[in-house]
DNA sequence: GTGAAAGCGCTAACAG
DNA sequence: CTGTTAGCGCTTTCAC
């Protein structure tokens, strides 16, 4: 390479680099860009990184890469962040394993990663896997004791919004099928319930929440339990909850939203976006819950006191919910269209 | 490192590889080794990949890494087989960019990758990038006209398999939810289903097959039609078309499966396992293409005369599907569990 | 302006 | 059995 453009090898990591302040002939820089061109040359990133001590790695270890369907949404975020920024994504899934996760660990630290995400694929507590904390590393969806920068998704306000969705259209009785694990998710979002009620003047009545397996059958053997309490409107804990619920209320004659209107959770939208009615619910922001991960890692967004971030789970409206009054009809929204 | 165990730096290397063939005496070893645990030494990965030439790297490029929530099996795959043999993931998502792309691919070659995956999301034919071929490579879930490796799903099969739960059962005069969308999936599954047919001594009409919209829309908006051609079973392209059939029979009185059986497509799990009745269905073998991605990748899998490999879409028998004569009842299958 | 030389942390002969 | 030496491909002073 150097030989073929006939200067030293010096000059042409100059050029390459566009060195500023570094004086080089214009003939000399052209033969070295030709060469380039001829040769089909690639500068070994190897080689640049050993120099410099570090690479261009951010690693992601992940507990689940697959389990839930939009987990993978995280690494989208991570890799397009990091990309970004001239980073490549390393990815290390460890389903939980220990070894895995020291092995995985291992091999990022011998890589001199910049940094490591450790993320999970529901929000929830950690403990530190050791190791993780040799490099600079933030936690994703999930915290930890440790003094470790965390970003988190704001499930208090998710809760609140979803609720208040209800509460807009004249709702003010309720319902909430909350999830029987216990959970950053179920603390929150029946925080954010009971917020979203006391700021609406209306009172809490413990009776309207329900706590169900976090999934379809949870969701539909809720139903007959539901409609005994009378409720105008219910807030399920995720939408796989509230597609089990459309299926029971369908079959017990109740329609949505005319005779209920039903709010989830997650925005999973392979089932939120195609029910029928398409079902309102609030955004579980997993794409950006990586992309924070990532820039709080490179410095480019500041945790708060406590130690996190916490990012914003935005209400997507659409057809399961209508006013109580004639006359109100829910709007077409951006999100339900695919 | 070498001077806190006072050897030489050698004889490190040694020890810590474990080179056979190697003589050390023991206590140098012995020192070595605690001269790792007291420093916490850990080897420098790029170092010794300049060294060698090459990296422990695989790169994965794919054209979207969320678009459909279950292709992140593909990554998942492709991980854990990349583990299981020494080897790390390098992700990269591109959305189809060329620049992006070609970005990618330059980031990984300089890095010395082993090889790259090139995957898309749905199942189809590609243009190849420049560059990727500079590197080994293998084409997961696409393939090119030109002359590289390439792992696909088994579509034909996948549509007869389908076709067959139905036959099975004693059902005859079947539909075909097919897509409008061009595809291999469009001819394979039609294919499959068609030769079922045959197999079965069944003729084929066309006036059987109708092409919808791939999703839960599709499905519901093809009910009235469906029911005009008097099936008692009907195989969907894909789980959201039959999610939307669901929907659809339901609101005209039609039960499922005593009236109507049907099957799906893909095993979409946050789907499939959870309608009502669960879906018998297909598998879209995600993650196991991403792992043949990597085994043809590293010379353990070979692809036949053809440069593809296909494997298999499983048959997941779950409870939409029973016998037409009263006392055939579809059998509880593993893939019901979750 | 450009080249020579040292060195990043490691491996791989080759000596001793 | 163990140490010495010469690179791997690059960046970075520092001379010329």
């Amino acid at each position: 390479m150097a030989e073929a453009a006939k200067v030293s090898i010096s000059t042409v990591s100059l050029v390459i680099n566009n060195k500023v302040g570094a004086r080089i002939g214009d003939d000399a820089r052209r033969r070295v860009q030709q060469a380039i061109e001829e040769l089909g040359y690639r500068p070994n990133a190897l080689a640049k990184d050993l120099v410099s001590g570090r690479s261009r790695f951010i690693g992601l270890v992940a507990d689940a890469i697959a389990t839930t369907p939009f987990a993978g949404q995280i690494i989208h975020g991570a890799q397009d962040e990091a990309w970004r920024h001239g980073f490549v994504l390393l990815v290390a899934n460890t389903e939980g394993n220990e070894d895995a996760e020291r092995e995985a660990l291992a091999m990022m630290l011998e890589h001199k990663v910049r940094g490591i995400l450790y993320s999970t694929w529901y929000h929830r507590q950690v403990d530190l896997p050791t190791g993780l904390t040799e490099a600079d590393c933030v936690l994703v969806n999930c915290f930890s004791t440790a003094d470790v920068p965390a970003v988190v998704p704001d499930e208090e306000t998710g809760g609140h919004d979803a609720t208040t969705m209800l509460i807009e259209q004249g709702h003010r009785r309720i319902g909430f099928l909350n999830t029987t694990t216990p959970s950053p998710a179920h603390d929150g979002r029946l925080a954010g319930y009971r917020r979203a009620l006391a700021e609406a003047a209306i009172d809490f009545d413990p009776d309207l929440v329900i706590d169900v397996q976090p999934d379809q059958e949870g969701g539909y053997a809720a139903v007959p339990a539901l409609l005994r309490l009378g409720v105008s409107g219910v807030f399920c804990h995720n939408d796989r909850v509230a597609m089990g619920l459309y299926d029971g209320v369908r079959e017990a004659g109740v329609a949505v939203p005319a005779d209920l209107a039903v709010v989830g959770f997650d925005n999973q939208e392979v089932i939120a976006a195609h029910l029928r009615p398409p079902l309102s619910t609030v955004a579980l922001p997993h794409y950006e819950l990586g992309q924070a991960g990532v820039r709080v890692l490179l410095g480019l967004d500041e945790v708060g006191d406590d130690g996190r971030l916490t990012v914003a789970c935005p209400p997507v409206p659409r057809g399961s919910v209508a006013g109580l009054r004639p006359g109100v009809i829910a709007e077409p929204s951006p999100g339900a269209a695919r």
